[in-house]
DNA sequence: TCATAACGTAAAGCACACTTTACAAGAAGG
DNA sequence: CCTTCTTGTAAAGTGTGCTTTACGTTATGA
């Protein structure tokens, strides 16, 4: 699953350290996440939108897109 | 984290295997998320509103209302 | 040169998401 | 009564989401 996270955070000008403090993750987590080793749980994603102001659909996308 | 699965899966007059079927998850998993004993993955999540046509959003609520 | 910040990554460990198989019980109809 | 459908639940197994600790690299600046 794509995420436009890496961009979101660029636009705060925040580090992922900085992000991970935000959502109360780990670093590790906001990496793996833009990395994109695995994608996050619904509650976190919830967080994720909620923080940036977006639908969850918006940031990420499963690419079902038909 | 509440949603309204039971209810959505009523409106189209499915037993939970059917919407198993449906989502290609097994009847067990629809059990456990109707009977609020886990939450779904990000990629189930985005399944079930695409199903529904609604945002993942407006079926499922983690509670931050603030 | 030395220190610090930022990012990528790895390993070990715990809890959760989902599977298959299986059993029990209520509703509905023959 | 008997069968079938539907739902709830349990146990065991696999893979994922997230943690802490830790190391190597690159960039920056005093």
């Amino acid at each position: 699953m794509k995420n436009r996270l890496k961009e979101l955070r660029g636009e705060k000008g925040w580090s992922q350290q900085a992000l991970a403090d935000h959502l109360d993750v780990s670093r590790q987590t906001i990496n793996a996440l833009e990395t994109g080793k695995y994608d996050p749980s619904l509650p976190l994603a919830f967080k994720i939108g909620r923080l940036f102001g977006q639908p969850i659909e918006t940031i990420f996308d499963d690419g079902e897109g038909v």
